[in-house]
DNA sequence: CTCTTAAGATACCATTCGGTATCTTTGCAT
DNA sequence: ATGCAAAGATACCGAATGGTATCTTAAGAG
């Protein structure tokens, strides 16, 4: 065989690149050939339809995601320094991204919310995957002791998902990292006033 | 004739609620012969071709954006109140919106930041168009003593953008407005902190 | 009532779409 | 070396795409 394994590998993640910059409905199979170098019968090879790729270059993309937003707050050692590193993985969207187009949920969400029914569930289970990490960051920095165990962990999940995702479409509409740095600022100031 | 006017003035608020939730790229045009029951000859009587129609949707979609959102300054007296009635036409988007599919500064952003040079600078327009009516809501307060004069005022305005377009992003993908309530409940308290 | 002209319908164009059937090539096991 | 199954290329399908040329219809002017 040539290698078949690398070859999925290389049409998933160039063709989640192509959706992720231009949309999923407006990404023709054949601007995956000529992005690839394979043909047609490669990639229905490897994929049973257009819905198939989506749904896997979509899995792709959730997956860099979030196992690089864990690894750094894994590495963070204590509250305060773990959203430090969930604020610097939005800020790299805009200087050294993980994957071309920006993010990867705000993208699929604003596209499928009205029209793929299919696309939008398993958006929709992106973003409660990325409200849990939220969440269980305020309720770690609770059981330490290092934060008001009084605040409205939802509320406050909701916040700075809504801020960080609305100044990414800002800062990529005007190709400039000030509105992320603007709300990096503010989430900033509320991370210490919930800390103890 | 047989009012040409009302007929492409029907054209476009069709077409621009088709763009708006299905994107641009991803609506046809005999979607919107579909959806209107004139025919293809029809609209190319009326534009140029499919990207003067896009255009001329996403103008008209801005246009009525602007209008009530000045209408609801306008009514306001104070700026507290002027600041309720942003917040209310973003909460609206969820229950009664305006049009079909969102906040249409939202879908064109996130659409077209990557691959549409034509509606992406129009795309800016709006956005420094929303920007200037929220900066000036805090020039006013300031000259009325209404607001401390010491605030960034290009912060809250990004701030202020940020949070309400990442929560309608959110709401509308889940199909709940908690997110955009949680928005709101937060940014009238910043509000409320900046007012003198 | 007719004539003119614009509005709109119809029929078509070349191209591209997603998808498939079939052929060729490749790498591995024997 | 040879056979075989999998990987990939080629060629094609019907349908849909944006766009156009041409025909028909309708409204207002005289």
């Amino acid at each position: 065989m040539r290698n078949a394994e690398a070859t999925k590998k290389l049409l998933i993640r160039e063709s989640a690149n192509l959706f992720n910059t231009q949309g999923y409905k407006a990404t023709s199979i054949s601007d995956i050939t000529k992005a690839t170098g394979y043909t047609k019968g490669a990639i229905y090879r490897h994929f049973e339809n257009k819905e198939d790729l989506e749904r896997q270059a979509l899995a792709s993309l959730s997956e860099l995601m979030f196992d690089r937003l864990g690894e750094l707050v894994r590495e963070a050692p204590t509250f305060q320094k773990k959203f430090d590193a969930v604020f610097s993985f939005f800020v790299n969207y805009m200087n050294a991204p993980l994957y071309e187009g920006g993010c990867p949920l705000l993208n699929a969400a604003v596209e499928t919310d009205d029209s793929n029914q299919v696309l939008r569930e398993q958006t929709c289970k992106m973003l409660q995957k990325l409200k849990q990490s939220i969440t269980k960051m305020f309720e770690n920095g609770i059981k330490n002791k290092q934060v008001n165990p009084a605040i409205d962990i939802q509320y406050y999940t909701n916040l700075f998902i809504s801020t960080l995702e609305g100044a990414v479409m800002i800062s990529k509409l005007e190709k400039d990292p000030t509105a992320i740095k603007h709300a990096v600022t503010h989430l900033r100031t509320q991370v210490d006033q919930v800390s103890l």
